[in-house]
DNA sequence: CCAAAGCGTTAACTCTCCCTTAACCCACCT
DNA sequence: AGGTGGGTTAAGGGAGAGTTAACGCTTTGG
């Protein structure tokens, strides 16, 4: 169950940040920490994360705008808001922002735990098999398929694709690929140039279909070609 | 806001039950209702549903068995657990079971209300798109489309257009603009010139229906035009 | 223990496309 | 006429993206 999960903490309160942490590092999961909401908000436009855990009372930037700015930028990362009060309306307003949990504090740690489980396994969770249009990726063999053909892939070639299809027909910025496939410490930036060439060369066979795209700007997409 | 959702309530308690499907029924959403596990289970079996809120307690079958059940027959719609026992232990017993999220009797009937709603909206993959009639963009896929036809943009021209979208219809400056392309460090006057007469030409494709308007000494606006 | 193969990184090069700039045009107003 | 605000066009320079080859590390098998 310890999987590889990239959780982010957004929270003020020095003790509970390092309580939510240590809790996490104990079940194997190692989480970033934000202790602002404009800090926060930096990390989420540039990493990729499985979960968001955001306390409302925040520092220079509250949550439910840290939250109103991460959707409306067209990231729909799972989060899990954390909140001293308990009034209907503040929940409310959390998930008319785009929230996906409520937590009430003091909570047991147990159940943020859970829930943070709970909300990233409907993201990447339980699914062997990744497909879009005809190219099908199978996460336990790690065997790549197109048109039924088996392709093979470099370990990080698989990986980068295995993003893509996750977040197809999105968008992926640069940045995000890089954080999903090597995490912190990152190689030179040309490193990904040569993966994608790669990459390309291996999954766009045949000359009619292709699916990996560059958004000039903006990062790759996986998709079909959007012009029927 | 009011979808046409499809809601399955398995709950035995008929009075609560009612409760629940009345407050549905207020928002404009009609639920399906089994009293017991065996029947629910049938019902999930054979129907679409978008959310199942889910009674432990039943009779016949309880609420963790039939939400076993369905996630043994790889249905994976949301589910919303009702219990009426706040022990941590069986909130991890129903989450590890596949339920998605937990909520302790007596609650209010409007957090019920919200929390299916959230849930639904994340399976069903909401959209951010910015519209301003047939024109779309979308956030995710960083794409524009105008009446159902792919645009090609530059990256600047498209950060143009999502200021101008975000803002339809007033008139953005284009001091205001120019914040929001180039931030602190901007170019010559004429650039932004450049990008709109760009922008024009690539967006307004028919000649019928113009979307972008200078306003004279003031900036631009996005709307369809209405000469006041 | 050595050799070969596979993979990732790096650097260097090319190419394309986009941004900027500057110059010119037009209409309108004073 | 001249000034002002806006629109149009073309050219250059540069950044971003694609391509290729070589080097070195690790792994594997003999």
């Amino acid at each position: 169950m310890a999987e590889n999960l990239q959780i982010l903490v957004v929270e003020d309160d020095i003790d509970l940040a390092n309580a939510i942490i240590e809790y996490f590092d104990l079940e194997g999961i190692q989480c970033d920490h934000a202790s602002n909401g404009v800090l926060g908000l930096q990390l989420i436009t540039n990493h990729h994360y499985d979960v968001i855990i955001l306390d409302i009372n925040l520092p220079k930037m509250n949550g439910l705008e840290v939250c109103k700015g991460i959707r409306s930028q067209g990231i729909d990362t799972p989060v899990l808001m954390l909140t001293a009060k308990d009034t209907l309306d503040d929940k409310v307003k959390g998930f008319s922002i785009g929230a996906d949990d409520y937590l009430v504090k003091p909570f047991a740690m147990e159940e943020l735990i859970i829930r943070t489980q709970v909300l990233s396994r409907r993201r990447s969770g339980q699914v062997y098999k990744l497909t879009v249009e005809d190219l099908e990726l199978d996460l336990q063999q790690k065997q790549v398929k197109r048109a039924d053909q088996e392709i093979k892939l470099s370990p990080t070639g698989l990986k980068i694709l295995e993003c893509l299809m996750r977040e197809t027909p999105k968008t992926v910025s640069r940045e995000k690929l890089m954080q999903f496939v090597w995490g912190d410490d990152q190689p030179d930036s040309n490193s990904l140039k040569v993966h994608m060439f790669n990459l390309r060369k291996a999954v766009e066979i045949d000359d009619q279909l292709s699916l990996i795209h560059t958004i000039p700007g903006h990062g790759f997409a996986l998709k079909r070609e959007s012009i029927t």
